[in-house]
DNA sequence: CTGACATCCTGACGGC
DNA sequence: TGCCGTCAGGATGTCA
């Protein structure tokens, strides 16, 4: 399940083999929920714009573009939990539950992949900014503000896309870990030490996620896509009842917001 | 503002 | 072996 890591690892994939191409011709297929943009539109968007950057604002991959008179637009592309953006050689046979194919000036072509459908696709003139901040780049201050009068429990704080954005939950129950809280803790209850600590082990799993990622990359972008998303070790994410890799009590786990989450009774307090 | 829950969708997995 | 039921999960929407 691609969250902020593996979308930013696909992200500076697609950007270190697109950037630059032109996109000569688009094929969507006629499934109406992938795209949040009406198909027409996206294919009027993409044909003919050049691809400037790729990169990622939140779980969201987004390309800059330059369309043919000079105007921008941003193609933004959400993995959901099986999404996959793959650049293949024409002649590479196309995978199942392939939604768009891009054609690029480079040769190759661009393709989403999406067996659940949990994807979506869509253009945009504006500039995205997503829905939340970035767990990676916000201050300190800004972090205790943002959990500041909630009830909610911390878990579901962290899974809140308008709040932090990027966040899913694998990194939330391994943050919460590394910062020894439980996660059924209030998140307004949370002292300013603790969410000192529980921005520093996010910061420190993302980014060390992003740094196995980063040695994968063609897994993710060039093969089928799929290897390299569970090659980290977690120290909690299903893991129920495996002794805990500290204290060797068995990891529970219960149901937040619907989300499984896993911890460790004894090092989360 | 909250949370609990259903919805979408299909592959993977466990049980019989 | 093979079928079938259940589960997983991000975003969104409904309802209490």
């Amino acid at each position: 399940m691609p969250e902020l890591p593996e979308v930013e690892t696909v992200a500076n994939g697609v950007h270190e083999r697109t950037h630059g191409q032109t996109i000569t011709d688009v094929h969507l297929r006629d499934n109406p929920q992938t795209f949040k943009t009406p198909p027409t539109e996206i294919a009027n968007t993409l044909t003919g714009s050049r691809i400037d950057r790729v990169h990622r604002v939140g779980k969201t991959i987004v390309a800059d573009l330059t369309l043919p008179k000079k105007k921008t637009a941003q193609l933004l592309v959400h993995l959901g939990m099986t999404g996959r953006l793959l650049v293949s050689t024409p002649e590479t046979e196309v995978p199942p539950h392939t939604h768009a194919i891009l054609s690029l000036s480079g040769g190759k072509e661009l393709r989403f992949v999406d067996a659940r459908r949990f994807g979506r696709l869509s253009v945009t003139r504006e500039s995205y900014t997503g829905p939340g901040r970035e767990p990676l780049t916000i201050p300190l201050e800004d972090f205790i503000t943002l959990f500041r009068g909630r009830k909610t429990p911390i878990k579901a704080a962290l899974l809140n896309q308008s709040l932090l954005h990027g966040v899913g939950n694998i990194y939330a129950d391994e943050a919460l870990f590394h910062a020894g809280i439980k996660p059924r803790r209030h998140a307004g209850g949370l002292t300013r030490d603790e969410l000192t600590r529980l921005r520093a082990a996010l910061i420190k799993v993302l980014k060390h996620a992003i740094k196995l990622g980063g040695s994968s990359v063609s897994d993710y972008v060039d093969a089928d896509g799929v290897a390299g998303f569970f090659q980290l070790h977690h120290r909690v994410y299903s893991r129920t009842g495996e002794p805990c890799r500290t204290c060797s009590t068995p990891i529970e786990r219960i149901v937040i917001g619907g989300r499984s989450t896993h911890f460790c009774p004894t090092c989360q307090r």
